[in-house]
RNA sequence: GCGGCUAUGGUGUAAUGGUUAGCACAGGACUCUGUGGCAGUCCCAGUACGGGUUCGAAUCCCGUUAGCCGCC
């Protein structure tokens, strides 16, 4: 059945929309956080607890489940849905940002989204570079497996194998996420590749999967533009937004739009690791549907709370002396069992089950935060 | 009681008599956006105490105190 994308309502007050997105594994309000799931689980939750966090679909990855267990050994157990015991929609991300973090982001050090002040100024990314782990080429890239050496290769029609095997209800196209660093020409020609492989996933689709095609284009208009209107053009059931958005967070917004724009309006739109809290809004009214990020289950397993006094970092002895929820209004089950010094105690002490009830509090947070903005919309609000 | 050994940030340790006493952990602050339970940056904090030798002492000498070991 492939999937089906419903828009319920069109804010008039800016680009942001309510949906439902219908899978074969039930149907998921829009917009929506997707919680990440890369290695077919929710760091130190199990697929029962994580639905109790409100989450609707998780995104799982494609290179990690790749190498480790294998796709067969995934598809043997009765695909992704099967072997990790989720009934509900699920993705795969198709491995192409692995190649930029185990490539040049390993070389420079460097985040995917937003190039920071301080990092490599004056140093470009040019065209023909290759980066020092692995090598990029126009079928796709070789690279060398963390486990045992072995020399791999995954271009787009083996990534659009792998996923099918592994059997998410959505999968994307195999793209090249370029580096913040990367200078105009870099990026057009990557571009070039990323359009070319956009087109080599759609032929070698054999399943029933909705397959999303990934607009790139890093920080340049014309370029975002013209990859919108190209992967805008082909056969997909819906779009990620993938690469950099700017030296400004504030630009954000703004490419999001141009892109946003190329694309047919009826088909969902998902943006690729982004949605600090203080982001959704910005992306939401900026026209997008769905939405990945690591940030609430990475965070947790640093100690950091989100709450509605701001980010909370657990592991500071003060909060020993803190007998309360880690945030007052919140209903999830860990504020209402749990209290800080208790938590506080359990990071320091390096307990499993510190890390554990953060990552369940910060995505049921994340998923509240969004229903807020979903009912925003519904009222009219945004 | 006698003899020997030891004494460096909160903890564990480093420093041929010669720059500003180094490192790790702990503590504090920060960074992290299609996930490395990782990593990084910065801060706080020390030569047990009292004398002496020396241009110069964590380092050598004497005493005090404390701890450990052995002997009576």
């Amino acid at each position: 059945m492939s999937i089906n994308f419903k828009i319920l309502k069109k804010s008039n007050k800016s680009r942001a929309r309510l949906g439902l997105l219908e899978t074969e594994h039930g149907v998921v309000e829009t917009p929506c956080f997707v919680a990440v799931a890369t290695q077919a689980v929710v760091k130190t939750l199990e697929s029962k607890e994580v639905e109790e966090t409100k989450s609707q679909i998780l995104i799982s990855n494609t290179y990690h489940l790749h190498l480790k267990p294998g796709e067969k050994i995934v598809e043997k157990a009765g695909k992704i849905h099967k072997f990790m015991n989720w009934n509900r929609p699920l993705m795969t991300d198709s491995g192409g940002y692995q190649v930029f973090s185990l490539g040049f982001g390993m070389d420079y050090g460097l985040g995917s989204k937003i190039l920071k002040e301080n990092s490599a100024k004056g140093e470009a990314i040019r065209e023909n570079t290759q980066p020092q782990q692995l090598k990029i080429n126009d079928d796709g890239v070789t690279f060398r497996s963390p486990l045992n050496g072995d020399e791999l290769f995954i271009g787009p029609k083996e990534s659009i194998r792998i996923q099918e095997r592994i059997g998410a209800d959505i999968i994307f196209a195999f793209d090249e996420c370029t580096p913040p660093l990367a200078d105009y020409d870099y990026v057009k020609k990557s571009l070039e590749k990323t359009h070319r492989w956009a087109k080599i996933c759609l032929k070698t689709k054999k399943s029933d999967q909705a397959l999303y095609g990934i607009v790139q284009g890093s920080k340049f208009k014309d370029l975002r533009i013209e990859s919108a209107k190209f992967i805008g053009g082909l056969d997909f059931d819906g779009f990620g937004i993938g690469g950099e958005f700017g030296d400004d967070k504030k630009e954000m917004g703004k490419m999001i739009e141009w892109v946003v724009d190329e694309l047919p309006e009826k088909k969902p739109r998902h943006l690729l690791g982004v949605g600090y809290l203080e982001d959704m809004e910005l992306v939401i009214k900026s026209g997008v549907d769905t939405f990945d990020c690591t940030v609430p289950t990475h965070y947790a397993r640093r100690g950091i709370a989100f709450t509605s006094e701001g980010e909370l970092n657990l592991k500071q002895t003060k909060f020993l002396n803190k007998n309360e929820p880690l945030d007052k209004g919140c209903v999830c089950n860990v504020c209402l069992n749990y209290k800080k010094d208790y938590i506080c105690h359990l990071l320091k002490a390096g307990e499993i089950t510190g890390m554990k009830l953060l990552t369940f509090h910060n995505l049921h947070y994340f998923n509240t935060f969004v229903e807020e903005i979903r009912n925003k919309i519904k009222r009219g609000e945004i």
